[in-house]
DNA sequence: TAGGCCATCTGGTCCT
DNA sequence: AGGACCAGATGGCCTA
């Protein structure tokens, strides 16, 4: 089990077993309802027995009552707590859908062998910038073709082939990339400071026509 | 040690 | 009613 997971796992263990005592309701029980008036006039005797009856039989009614509240109270508790562990339980499979997402978005994003996992927001910025590459590229990739369409194909091939031809977008160390390229591409705004805007523009356009020429001249060589 | 990142819990809101 | 989604809070781990 790697550290991640042993840590989640310790995680998920500490949430699922939580201390939820404080949750134990200890309010004070509802007042039950006023005594009936009891006994008749005639009868002292009957209404003592009436008196001790009914209070007696009150007494019990209202301890019935109480009981059945607690039994009650302490149902809809556990509703709430069964309720609440199985949301946190969704919770938790949703944010663990959220990042299998994000892997595999990362697994198709192009990297860097020394860099360490992007995070979160890298990866998204990432994928961004990467995905408006590969459109630049396509666009470029169709203006050129029509270009060299038209000029029978000859002196434009010749200069991007030997530029480009062989770049490897996985490849750090093509002549098109070098790591402070992909690392530019990596790094959020938020942390520019350690690559320029410009530096992005510059990876992207020329990763850009890199993959243009390789990918567009790749079925004629 | 401060700051960034992350996992999880939680309560609210919206949708089915 | 129950599930999905969201944002805020919290606390742990890691690194400069």
């Amino acid at each position: 089990m790697s550290p991640k997971t042993e840590k989640s796992h310790s995680r998920s263990e500490r949430y699922l077993y939580y201390d939820v005592s404080d949750e134990e309701d200890h309010s004070p029980l509802l007042p039950c309802s006023p005594a009936p008036s009891a006994g008749s006039e005639g009868c002292v005797v009957a209404e003592k027995f009436l008196l001790t009856d009914s209070r007696e039989s009150q007494s019990k009614r209202q301890k019935g009552r109480r009981r059945s509240q607690v039994k009650n109270e302490v149902t809809i508790i556990k509703q709430k707590k069964n309720r609440r562990v199985k949301a946190n339980d969704r919770e938790r499979n949703r944010m663990h859908n959220l990042n299998s997402a994000l892997d595999a978005l990362r697994s198709v994003l192009p990297s860097f062998p020394d860099d360490a996992k992007l995070t979160k927001i890298e990866t998204l910025r990432f994928a961004h910038n990467y995905i408006w590459a590969l459109s630049e590229t396509l666009q470029m990739a169709d203006h050129n073709l029509f270009n060299m369409a038209q000029q029978g194909m000859t002196d434009s091939f010749e200069k991007l082939s030997k530029t480009c031809l062989m770049v490897d977008l996985n490849s750090p160390n093509s002549s098109c990339s070098s790591s402070s390229d992909w690392d530019s591409l990596y790094s959020p705004g938020s942390q520019s400071s350690r690559h320029s805007p410009k530096d992005m523009d510059n990876f992207i356009s020329q990763s850009s026509s890199c993959l243009t020429y390789t990918d567009s001249f790749s079925e004629f060589i």
